[in-house]
DNA sequence: ATTTTCGTAATGTGATCACATATCTCATAT
DNA sequence: ATATGAGATATGTGATCACATTACGAAAAT
């Protein structure tokens, strides 16, 4: 039953349902789940191993928070590891394959049209799952997808944006096209626009909601909440 | 005191000091450490988040061992990430790192004269791992670290092998040079070569052990450890 | 009105216990 | 001698409890 606390928590993260810095309790989590306080404990700890949550030493737990030098990095290691995958994807793609990944694309269009950030996200990281498990690298998959987890809370703060939405389905019909005509570079190439288009717009977002902050709220008093 | 027993466990992995497919208990594990069950529970299911350990499921708890194909991905994963971190090394390397490197290069030479397999391996990752601290990456630095507590199992089977020691210590010398050199892409090329024959030598090793194996004991019984 | 101080409530941590289940051992049958 | 089966042991899991520490809030002093 850990893992079922552990996948909730994954998929909720994934999704947006948690905001970077939002703190939480174990024993809320548990009385939620309708579960002991101890799966909780278990699941969040494998959680922070992955950097997803943090406990912040002493009686402190929250969802963890990127800072700018840390979304370079998670963008060059994403860009580095998306792109070998990208690339073994298209080498070993399969005629079976095509049809999934064309279903998953029109669904990822569906959400773009409807503006649900949730669900496109969600469906974001099911196409670009389901791209690299044709590359058969599962430990790099495993790698992948933990950068997933930490990037996830920041995308909410980009959902508002729709023109992203559309920008970023373009990046993402280059890499259907290229997985089609089973082209290698192109695939690699695609997925690394994605991924800077989507830094550099979540860098854009995050720039200017600091400065609101540090008009709004210059100096920061006791017990303030960090988000 | 879960952390304590958590690098307890890391640091032991990474030297070398548990066999793959090992099995442990955890109650084994807490009189050893002198606490109770449940840090090293906690502990281990962050390794395990971390592929370290396998929770098989049922009642059995083992050392993580990979296959042929995962150490193909984990040697891929690590060129590109290690590459990219050793190009960021060499771009950002002052006079001040210039010193610690070459020691450390001293250390790792001493090593391996001695063929004291533990403390190679071991000085081995301080090596490498004080040349990526300069990269500043800390989230790619993790990922990295992730994947040697992954291979560091796996090395110990290598030890013997005192001529790839030496094979060693040529690539970490071209890393040294380029470091010192500031040469950024003779860096990654030094990092590649020094990972591809480190996985090389692994495979090898690894294929010649499955034979013998398969000599040795054709058919297992019922109360065979795997390993 | 702001800052400081102190008391209370809450939170993570560790320990112990009970339980379901798989594993191991030994006896038995072939 | 080997294979099979049943009893006993051991192991991971979940729950509950006690505790140290900390964060929060109210009250008081400036």
């Amino acid at each position: 039953m850990t893992d079922q606390v552990y996948r909730h928590l994954r998929d909720g993260l994934m999704a947006g349902r948690f905001a970077p810095g939002q703190r939480l309790t174990i024993r809320d989590l548990a009385e939620a789940l309708g579960s002991s306080p101890m799966p909780v404990r278990e699941a969040l700890r494998r959680l922070q191993a992955e950097g997803a949550f943090e406990f912040s030493g002493t009686a402190r737990l929250s969802v963890g928070q990127l800072c700018e030098a840390q979304l370079r990095d998670v963008r060059d290691a994403r860009v580095a590891l998306e792109g070998l995958l990208a690339e073994h994807a298209a080498a070993r793609m399969t005629w079976v394959d095509d049809d999934e990944v064309r279903q998953l694309y029109g669904r990822l269009q569906a959400a773009a049209d409807a503006v649900d950030v949730t669900a496109y996200l969600w469906t974001n990281f099911a196409f670009h799952r389901r791209i690299y498990q044709i590359a058969q690298a599962p430990m790099i998959l495993g790698a992948v997808e933990n950068f997933w987890l930490l990037i996830g809370p920041c995308f909410v703060l980009v959902a508002p944006d729709a023109a992203h939405l559309q920008r970023s389905m373009e990046a993402h019909r280059q890499i259907l096209d290229a997985l089609l005509d089973r082209d290698a570079p192109a695939a690699r190439a695609a997925v690394t626009d994605d991924i800077m288009q989507a830094a550099n717009c979540l860098s854009r977002v995050l720039d200017k909601a600091a400065k609101e902050r540090s008009v709004a709220a210059p100096r920061r008093r006791r017990g303030d909440i960090p988000e």
